[in-house]
DNA sequence: ATAAAGTGTTCACTATAATAAACACTTTCG
DNA sequence: CGAAAGTGTTTATTATAGTGAACACTTTAT
């Protein structure tokens, strides 16, 4: 009894911790947040304290308050430390070498919803790095020069302000055929590499 | 009070579904689940049933029998397939009017994973659209022009070629506060339109 | 055939979550 | 200054979540 009820403690804490501070971000008071989400103020305030232990349907009732779901509410880091947020042209990590470069928006991140990438072809350049097929999606946009896309044996030539957008598990592969350097910005979802 | 209830009844039926698809996937039963987590199994029976709202803390203790996290168990993510892949200029769908225009990859499909935008600010143009916050990561590479960016009460001004990265959930603007149109790429996920 | 052990469900009872109202305190404003 | 409105907290009461024991039923085994 007396372990399942500092348990049960702990994990109060949290919730009420990550209320808390989603809360305070938000800039609510407990009574605002009260009657933006029909729930007692009391109740708030003894969840952030960590002295009541919320139901889910009381939780997703709070969380009408904010545009969060359960899922991230869950999810949401709560570390103080500050991620980084905005890059300059020299903090893209360059991924690859040679006529290919691949330059990543936000470091190499775990968990990063998004693979966010500044790509340039050299004239010639083309990649076996999509040759074969892999989970998720992938869209591009060509800024400059003209870039060769196949997928799913479909061929298309794609010059400035054209784009594309299809399911990763289809075969499909990268090449510049023109005279000039193809520049494009991409994003997958997972990250692959 | 009966529209309180059946609010619940909602709540309650799909935190059920989840429990019972989770349970019987991993083969367990009831009772079996009931030993694993140290939860009553009758408690666990009348989750399923929908007829029990369960506190947070039940659900932590329940999911101890699984290798997933609330998160997790709260997260559900469905994608469909699509058929075009290649886009011309004039194939991107646009969004919005006036001084910010958003021309997305891929038209206005449902179950995308990622939300692919050219987006173009004219200068004084800014938005509304992201004054408060959402769920997902967005991102964002600066073709052209300047763009006045704000996260989380964090302002920069990026110039082309730099970019950001930032989770959703925090508050963030965008403006062109410079004297030239700014042109840029963005990709958010999950799409928010 | 018929125990024995399994399944999910139902039902009083107890523990506790959720509420409204009062509390102590700080800030705003006339 | 002092009233009014704000802040988070505490408390008694009500509503309900969680429990153990019985239930009805199905499956396995001797």
């Amino acid at each position: 009894m007396a372990d399942k009820r500092s348990d049960t403690c702990r994990d109060q804490d949290e919730v009420g911790f990550r209320l808390k501070h989603l809360r305070t971000e938000y800039g609510l008071s407990q009574r605002q947040l009260s009657k933006k989400s029909g729930v007692a103020n009391a109740t708030i305030s003894q969840i952030e304290a960590g002295s009541l232990n919320p139901t889910v349907g009381t939780l997703r009732k709070i969380l009408t308050g904010f545009p969060i779901s359960l899922a991230t509410f869950f999810d949401r880091t709560i570390e103080t430390g500050q991620e980084k947020i905005f890059f300059a042209k020299s903090e893209l990590t360059e991924l690859s070498e040679g006529l290919v470069s691949y330059r990543q928006v936000g470091g190499v991140r775990q968990g990063q919803a998004i693979q966010f990438l500044w790509e340039r072809y050299e004239p010639g350049g083309n990649t076996g790095r999509h040759a074969f097929a892999h989970e998720g999606e992938e869209c591009g946009f060509i800024i400059s020069g003209e870039l060769t896309v196949t997928v799913a044996g479909r061929t298309q030539s794609l010059k400035a302000g054209e784009a594309y957008y299809f399911k990763s598990d289809q075969p499909h592969t990268f090449k510049n055929e023109g005279v000039t350097p193809c520049e494009l910005i991409t994003a997958c979802t997972p990250p692959s590499f």
